[in-house]
DNA sequence: CCAAATTGTTTTAAGCCTAAAATGTTTCCT
DNA sequence: AGGAAACATTTTAGGCTTAAAACAATTTGG
C-alpha cells in the first residue's frame, strides 16, 4: 500500500524503478497533451502562412532568426537557435538565397563560416508577414487570461529545464 | 494611458485591434516557449527510439494510435488521430505492413475502406518499446511536481479549446 | 612546426510531410 | 434508376528533416 513515503523515496528514482513498476500515466497524457496543442497551433500558423503569402512554416522560422540578429548569423548558431540539423539549414538557405530573401556570404576570418543575412526584400517581407502572424498567434490563445499566460509561461520554462536536465544526463 | 477598462474592451478583441495595433509579444512570447518544449522532447524521444530500438518516432505514434484499437482502425481514423494529411499515413502503413507490424485489408461492408491493425508481432514491439518510452517521459518531465501536471494540463486543455475555436472561426 | 582533434558546412540516402489532383466507392436525392 | 455529392484512399510533386559520412579550415598540444 503506497504512502507518504513514495515521495520521498521518489526522489531517487533509480533505485524503487527497478522494484515496482511505476505509474507514469499522468506524464504521459500530459506530454500527449502538449503536442496535440502545438500540432494544432504549428498546423495552423502552417496553413495561414501558405495562404496568405505562399511561404512555408521553416522558411518564415528561418527568417524569424535573423531578422532579430542584423548583423547576421553563421549556420551554426540559425541550427542551434532553430533545434534542427545543419543539413537542413543548408538547404532552407540555399532556396531562400535563390528567392533573393537572403544573402550568404563566407566570413572574412574564418573561410570555415557562413554569414548569412536578410536582404532588403527579405526584412521588408518577413515584417509584413510577422504583424499579420502575431495577431494570428494572439487569437489562438484568445481565450486564455493574462494570468493564464503567466502561468503557463512559468510550468513550461520548468518543462523545458527539467527537459533539458533529463536530455544532459542521457548525453553528458 | 492604458487603464483598467482595456482589459474590459479587449473581451470583443475585433473591434479595438483595427484602431490601435495591440501588443501581442506576451502570448508570441508564450507560443514560442511552447514550441520549443514540444521540439526539445519530441527531439529527444525521436533519438532514444532510433538508438534503443531502431524506429522511427511516427512509426511509433502509428502503432501506439493502433494498439489503442484492438479492432483496427481505418486510415481516415488514424489521420485524424495523428493529426497528419491521408496520403502521410498511406506511405507510413505500407512501411509497416512491409515490415511485418501492420495488417491490412480491405473492409468488407465498404470497399473504399482500408482497416489496419497491428499484427501479433507488431504488438509485442510496440508494448516493449512503450513501457521504455514511458519511463522517458517520466524522467523528462520529473522536475514538475503532481500540482504542476495538474495545472499544465489544465492550462494546456484550455489552449487547446482556444486554437480549436480560433482555428473554426477562419474555416467554418 | 605539424599531426591530431575540433569546428563549420555540405553531401548523401532515406524517410517524413503536405496540398492538391486523381481514382474508386458509396450515399443521397429526385 | 441514375446523376450529383460526399467519402476514403492513393498518387504526385515538391519541400522538409534527419543521421551519418565526407570535406574543409582552424585550433591545439606535443
Amino acid at each position: 500500500m503506497p504512502g507518504v513515503s513514495d515521495c520521498i523515496e521518489m526522489l531517487d528514482s533509480e533505485t524503487k524503478a527497478a522494484e515496482t513498476p511505476e505509474d507514469h500515466a499522468e506524464e504521459l497524457r500530459l506530454w500527449l497533451r502538449l503536442l496535440t496543442c502545438t500540432t494544432l497551433i504549428e498546423g495552423e500558423v502552417r496553413g495561414r502562412l501558405r495562404q496568405r503569402f505562399d511561404v512555408t512554416l521553416p522558411r518564415f522560422d528561418l527568417m524569424a532568426q535573423l531578422d532579430k540578429a542584423p548583423d547576421g548569423m553563421t549556420l551554426s548558431d540559425v541550427s542551434k537557435r532553430m533545434m534542427v540539423s545543419n543539413g537542413n539549414v543548408t538547404g532552407l538557405v540555399e532556396r531562400l538565397v535563390e528567392s533573393g530573401h537572403l544573402d550568404r556570404r563566407t566570413s572574412e576570418t574564418d573561410r570555415r563560416v557562413q554569414v548569412i543575412r536578410l536582404t532588403k526584400l527579405g526584412r521588408a517581407e518577413f515584417r509584413r508577414m510577422a504583424s499579420e502572424h502575431e495577431t494570428w498567434i494572439a487569437d489562438l490563445f484568445a481565450d486564455l487570461t493574462p494570468k493564464d499566460v503567466r502561468e503557463l509561461m512559468r510550468l513550461l520554462a520548468k518543462t523545458k529545464a527539467s527537459a533539458q536536465k533529463s536530455a544532459a544526463r542521457r548525453r553528458p
